[in-house]
Formats: structure tokens, sequence, C-alpha cells
DNA sequence: TATTGTTATACTCTATAACTATA
DNA sequence: TATAGTTATAGAGTATAACAATA
């Protein structure tokens, strides 16, 4: 379980609320991956393969280094959830793909990772418009 | 740097921008901490001792396992940032309070995460109040 | 020479199981 | 016997530095 990030000085309501919903969504998140077996890390990268990509498209479009994404994408690869192409383009390059296990994987994370859905689901269509206006001009 | 937890299916624009908030939170926190040579657990341990408390209830509170926290705290020990003092009515039992340098310490991380400040900042007091009400309303 | 990705290494987070000391 | 906390252990995430293969 992910300790949450906060509380750091919740100064307004509103910022206790941001806080407590990225509490209570990271928790979900991770809970959702572990019925699967899978560490949140590893749910996130599998999500991403839609389409499938180089190691580095990964790292930079997650934030982190490419080594990390090797041993996340090896793991995974280890699973039977993903494979490493070569690159007809590029021989230093790989491209990473889900395969039918992953695919299958991703699709009962995306039904099992509730949260957001319900969340959203408790506010009328004008209230869901509101909130991602409001959400949208507070991410600036 | 930590992954981002989604996209999972975002079947909504207030879907979307739920995750996008949540991505770009998380992301300061834990460079607002980097900032701080901390990690994000030690830097959340570390913000939940205004008041001192024992192992325990550390870990109830954040939803971890008991030898987990054994853990942080004893990096944050090491670092001269917190102490575990005798519990004067019951001798098993710790209570953890923050040094005086982990006092400056968290003030200054309260400082450097200055997202969620900024983000509500952007709003409007009215703004803000809708806010607060939509999020609440979504948490259920 | 620059880029893509891997390997080696080290540190942190995290949980489970077994343990000590105390209640 | 039950509880508070620690220790031992193991797996995963993460970054840095050094490296190989290719461009």
């Amino acid at each position: 379980m992910a300790l949450p990030s906060g509380p750091v000085t919740t100064s307004s309501e509103a910022e206790a609320a941001l806080f407590d919903l990225v509490d209570v969504y990271d928790r979900a998140y991770e809970a959702a991956a572990a019925e699967l077996s899978l560490s949140p890390a590893q749910a996130c990268v599998l999500g991403r393969l839609d389409e499938r990509r180089g190691m580095g498209a990964l790292a930079e479009e997650l934030g982190c280094d490419a080594s990390n994404i090797t041993q996340i994408v090896m793991r995974l690869e280890a699973l039977g959830l993903v494979t490493r192409e070569p690159n007809p383009r590029d021989r230093r390059a790989r491209l990473v793909a889900r395969t039918r296990r992953g695919d299958e994987l991703n699709h009962r994370f995306a039904t099992a990772f509730t949260f957001a859905r319900t969340a959203v689901g408790r506010l009328s269509p004008d209230e869901q418009d509101q909130l991602t206006a409001l959400l949208r001009k507070a991410l600036g």
C-alpha cells in the first residue's frame, strides 16, 4: 500500500479536498493493480501500450529514467504480457507491444479500477462539466 | 520519478481531468520532496508528526504495514529528523516525534510543495467552494 | 560523435513471517 | 494469550554511471 502524499499545510478546504481525492485515487489504483497481481508501475506501463512504442518513448511519457523502463518491461515480458520486437527502422531500438494476455489483463484492470468512473458517476452531467472546467482552470 | 497512475479507459472528460490532476499532483509532491533529498514516503511521515505518535498509529493512518513504518522512521532518525521516545504508559510502545531539524525540514517542504496552493489560487473564492463541493460529492 | 537501450549497482519502499519484550 | 514494535528476508521501483551496438 502506497503512502498518501499529504497532508501538507492544507490551508484551505479546496486544498484538503484535492488531497483527499488524490489519496483515494492512488489507493484505488494500487488496489486494482494488486487484484491482478500487478504493481502499479506494471499496470501503468501496460496501459500505455494501446499502440506499441519504444523504450525511450515510454520513459519520456512516464517521466522516468530509461533504465527504469527496462526493468519494468523485463518483468512484464517474463509474465508474458508484452514482447520486445526489433525495430526495422533502427536496429538499436525496440518496440514494446502487448501480447494477447497483456491486452486481456489490461482490460481486466480497466474494469477493476472503478474509482474515477464511480466518482464521476455521482455527479450530474452539468456537474461533471463544471468539475472538468474547474480542474482545467486550476491546472493552469 | 513516480509513474503516473493512468490512463485507464478515461471514458469521459471529467475522468481525464481527474487523472491529469492526480498525475500532476503526485509528480509535484515527489519533486518537492526530492528538492530536500527526501523520498515521498519520508516527507509524508514527517508531515504526520505535528503531534508525536506511536508506530502503530502511523501505520494505521497511512494504511501500510508496521514494519514499513519501522524502516522509514529508522531512516528519518538516522537523518536526525525524528526521535523515538519511550512511552511512559506502555514500555512496549514508542512515541515518534520530530526534532527541531525535522520541524524545519517539514516547514521547508510545505513551502516547496506549491502545487495545491497554486492550483487553488487560480480559482476565485466562489469557484474554490464549487470545486470543494463537487469533489466531496464525487468522493461519496 | 551521438543515440538507444542495457547492465551493474545502490538505495528506498513494501509486505510477510518470525521474533522480543511487555501487557 | 495478545499486543507493540523490530528484524530478517525478498521483490519491486528508482536513479546514476558505465557500457554495447548502432546511427
